[in-house]
DNA sequence: CCTGAAAACTGCACTGAGTGCCATGAGGGG
DNA sequence: CCCCTCATGGCACTCAGTGCAGTTTTCAGG
């Protein structure tokens, strides 16, 4: 396995980091994840027990070494952004990253898919890794919303598309043993999304109308038995306030 | 508490599965969850520590003691779908199901909300159990999809959508401590998904409504740049031809 | 009411993850 | 050479979760 292993912090890496990683990816394939105890891994890594859990707060952290540092780079990267940038195109831009890390190292990154795939422990914590991501792109997208009606509830919403979308490419890519354009496919999927949400097509002139479809459209909520006027005047307010001058 | 359990299997539901729920959420709030052990439950309870891992896999489980019949009720509720409902209808509808329980039970909800907000292990939990709704919804989407170009994609995205506009609403009504009117802001949210990705206007809000005051809510959704007439024709609309009787 | 069997409950011992504490050993100035 | 720091190792402990065996409860049939 050709490490995929961080520096935390700065400068070097330590060597016990891969080799926990190593022994690890060593025994889970033959004895299974839950069949291998910690002991296990750090005999034969070669260090004691306690320093497995000063460079891996659990033991489901083994099997996600990067992920810490792809979610860093993914904050960076939605931090850099600048306010010309078209906020959906930035967060496909950003879910890209993650399929970069993936495509990194595609043996591993199969190996891995094997494991969460079948061991429900590891399932749930790849779960909480999304979550992860997906709050970045949603915490990026909800400062972009803002002054729009509905802004967090629709940077919610994308964000979640969003990582469907590349999940959705990412498994079938992982599904078949890392063979194929993953490129492509994470393209095409987020496509979708854009189709749906984003600006359409790259955008060649930003007019006065920046936003797609979905921009166009109001959600009015009101009692059924309102007075018409009142229903009237909220469409007219939503037609004035938060779209541009 | 109100009893939140739900019978397993059939016929009668035991006691000691609400003794054991009771005992937990009243050592929870004063101890916080970590720092209760399961020791600590049974002997509230007054039951052996072998009888609580019968009753729930894991400690997290009674924290979340009703979904696995919620989940059973959308997964029928969708398998009983005919071939006429309109596909992103009625996941929207079997969305509002979860929304349901949490609204059958305000208190109990908005504390296991507090828990699940502070305690990471109990937020991957239920990123877990929301995980399953997703599939439920994405695996009826699937099969209905199923001849559409990229309809697994459509599928995946869709039910990730639903469910991210339902936990929007949810959220924000679990942090006004359940006051409010949860049935309307999911419609509310809803209809920004449909508007997105379902077919037509929504018809009045469906699906089981039994809340507070301004219970009788109709959900609009219109092109901004419609003409004022279409928006309120569409409303008297829904006046004239209320949704349920 | 008695009886026997099945199901539910309890206690106990065990595994394994994760943590706190302290000793040790290696490097790096002074 | 000594001292300081820091990474590591070892040890003991808590607690979640499981398998097993023994006991109680439930209940059907007589």
């Amino acid at each position: 396995m050709s490490s995929p292993s961080a520096a935390p912090g700065r400068g070097a890496k330590p060597p016990i980091r891969d080799a926990l990683i190593a022994a690890a990816f060593e025994l889970f394939p033959e004895r299974g994840y839950e069949r291998t105890t910690v002991d296990d891994i750090v005999a034969l890594a070669g260090v004691g027990r306690r320093s497995f859990f000063r460079y891996f707060p659990s033991k489901e952290d083994v099997v996600f070494p990067d992920h810490e540092r792809c979610l860093a780079d993914m904050t960076a990267f939605l931090a850099a952004s600048g306010a010309d940038d078209e906020p959906v195109r930035r967060v496909c831009d950003a879910a890209r990253l993650v399929l970069g890390m993936y495509a990194e190292n595609p043996a591993f990154s199969v190996q891995r898919y094997r494991l969460t795939k079948e061991v429900p422990g590891l399932r749930a914590y790849e779960l909480s890794v999304v979550w992860r991501y997906e709050r970045a792109l949603a915490g990026y997208l909800r400062g972009r919303f803002a002054r729009r009606a509905d802004g967090i509830l629709r940077a919610d919403v994308v964000a979640a598309a969003v990582v469907a979308a590349h999940n959705n490419a990412l498994r079938s890519w992982l599904r078949s043993h890392g063979r194929g354009d993953a490129g492509a496919e994470v393209d095409h999927a987020l496509g979708h999304v854009r189709s749906a949400f984003g600006a359409g097509p790259p955008p060649p002139a930003p007019g006065p109308r920046s936003d797609g479809p979905g921009d166009d459209v109001v959600v009015l909520v009101a009692r059924r038995d309102a007075p018409v006027w009142r229903v009237v005047q909220e469409f007219e307010a939503t037609r004035t306030a938060p779209g541009q001058g």
